[in-house]
DNA sequence: CGGCCGCATGCAATCGATTACATTGCTCCC
DNA sequence: GGGAGCAATGTAATCGATTGCATGCGGCCG
């Protein structure tokens, strides 16, 4: 019977209100532009069609889908997961969907994103990954579109993007000092992946913290590892081949310095007895690891939320772009018992 | 000079080549129907252009998104992440987008989603949820819009739907008969949520393994539990609470696991010393907790690989409703240190 | 009383592609 | 030689909403 019937369209609401598919249209985003009896009647016309909104033919006309992308670098991340789902709630909340594009394929990240917006998939971006340099992202914006960004992972200075972050480079400070102040002298640090401006700026706050302790630096207590478990292994395998080995290590987040505490496991040396390892993002795993893990607390939960709310905001505002925003949010030092004072 | 000009279209593209927008749109979609010397002037107009695609007028004409639907109950789960990553990767090879619905949140689970679907912003539906019962899904089904859909979670028994799944019933049966084979007499099981098919089907296969073994089935050894970690400390304080207690558990999956046995551990009780326990997912985490954790190996990649293509495949082929195809996977056992024999 | 204003509404163009149908010109075959 | 058949292309309708520009009408003011 019912079956296969298109579904109600603008014009259908129309015929039963007895009005115009201006006034319906109208009725529907700006009420307060029409009478109020014509607007119980198209209301009253809505609900016996089953009337929804065609976003597409929505789309076409006012050239926007409504829809924004989250670029993520790695999706399996659980800190980046919590980001997204944050992501998603506020824009759900606000009438937005949310495209994904995972970076970890295909060539040229830069033309994948592009793409969304050339084809008008996509309203605005919120970029998760730090590994795209700012002339990549000029590109993005450089094409005749331009493109509403978001920056979601770490400060570039002086750019012209609003950016939400968390004080990378002095938590990272603050992480080393917690290790310092628990007396260790001979203090590594365990990498994230080469030319990632996430990874840069931990760096920099690692190195800040011992040369203001006035701690001999050794570069060969910089070990390459990267955000993932088994870089970790890796950074850990680095380690065992040492002779002259650090007592304590600053982990660029929670991910690695478990894939590396428990590849020292496997070789007999146990955290924290003989080393204290911190991470970085508080994952839920870290209170449940064995040892559960020092760590530096991100706001993940805000960062997504802000994140989102900025790019929104921004689309739907007078886009006063004279500006770009920058909002800071705080970690904070979660003391667990991977992290040991020196006897 | 070029800023914010508005970029071209198809009547561009046909204004440079000298032909009808008509043939630039066959030229673009069937280039065979056009002849090669038009095709060439054609191309070249569009390099000369830089002419794309505007993909919400196609959508508004040709009824179709290209853009799929992705539910999810917890994208912060890395066991639903990791295969949301794959179906992005299949999806992307495939010119198609990804839209994600994280279902935790909002009323109406179902209305969400058929809002997707009315407002013609996705073509198809990857359902991960295994909490969304089948008259809830006939009800997606059920309005004006048939839902493309594609099951990855559970087998819905003589369902409509197509369906990819991993073996939940014989492998739960296999992780029980593995502790049984360590010589376990005193077997629980860490139970999923309510409500869930997937809960049910490892509950099922749990049970067929004690009764086939003809072990004293005690109900008191089922623990209110879930696939989160905090739910999995929730089963062990449960656990503690016992006087009479199992020496292994069955755990719906490696997060529960790891919260069970972290907060065990925190009571004094170690695994596996005092407990075996075997997980599911073999989640990365898996193999670096310490103890490393015995569990159940689902093939994530592939079941999110095989979805995306059941999918796409059925939204581009003549959508021969006829038989709902069932693809099965199977998991593997993964023995680690989490399990002991008993002595 | 006449003109101006503003409210409520309608008409029709518009967004940018796709596609049914029409047209043209050519080949081929009886 | 005439018509069928086909390939290449054009014309214009169409998808479903939004919105600039009328239009009609009533009220208010000088």
């Amino acid at each position: 019977m019912d079956q296969r019937r298109k579904p109600p369209t603008i014009q259908d609401v129309a015929r039963f209100a007895r009005v115009s598919t201006a006034t319906v249209s109208r009725a529907l985003s700006r009420p307060e532009r029409v009478s109020e009896e014509t607007r119980a009647r198209i209301s009253e016309a809505v609900q016996l069609t089953g009337y929804t909104l065609n976003q597409t033919a929505r789309s076409l006309r006012q050239r926007t889908s409504n829809t924004i992308l989250v670029a993520i670098p790695d999706i399996r991340n659980s800190f980046f997961s919590e980001i997204l789902d944050a992501i998603e709630r506020e824009a759900a909340i606000r009438g937005y969907g949310v495209l994904i594009a995972n970076l970890l394929i295909g060539e040229e990240p830069v033309k994948r994103l592009q793409q969304y917006f050339l084809s008008h998939r996509a309203d605005g971006l919120v970029l998760l990954d730090g590994t795209i340099d700012i002339k990549q992202l000029r590109e993005i914006t450089a094409a005749n579109v331009p493109v509403p960004l978001v920056i979601a992972c770490e400060a570039i200075p002086n750019s012209e993007f609003h950016t939400v972050v968390t004080d990378n480079e002095t938590a990272s400070e603050r992480a080393t000092r917690h290790l310092i102040e628990l007396g260790h002298t001979r203090i590594g640090h365990l990498k994230g992946p080469k030319n990632n401006i996430i990874a840069d700026h931990r760096l920099s706050g690692f190195t800040a913290a011992i040369k203001s302790a006035d701690l001999e630096f050794h570069p060969e207590w910089l070990f390459d590892g990267g955000f993932r478990m088994d870089e970790g292994v890796g950074a850990a395998e680095q380690f065992l081949r040492l002779e002259d080995r650090p007592t304590a290590i600053f982990a660029i987040n929670d991910e690695s310095a478990i894939g590396f505490v428990s590849r020292l496991r496997a070789a007999g040396i146990e955290c924290p007895r003989d080393i204290s390892v911190i991470g970085f993002d508080d994952l839920e795993i870290a209170s449940h690891f064995a040892p559960p893990l020092s760590t530096m607390r991100q706001p993940r939960e805000e960062l997504g939320h802000m994140a989102a709310a900025a790019l929104i905001d921004y689309l739907e505002g007078d886009r006063d772009d004279s500006k770009a925003k920058t909002i800071a949010l705080r970690s904070e030092l979660i003391e667990r018992a991977s992290t040991l004072r020196v006897q």
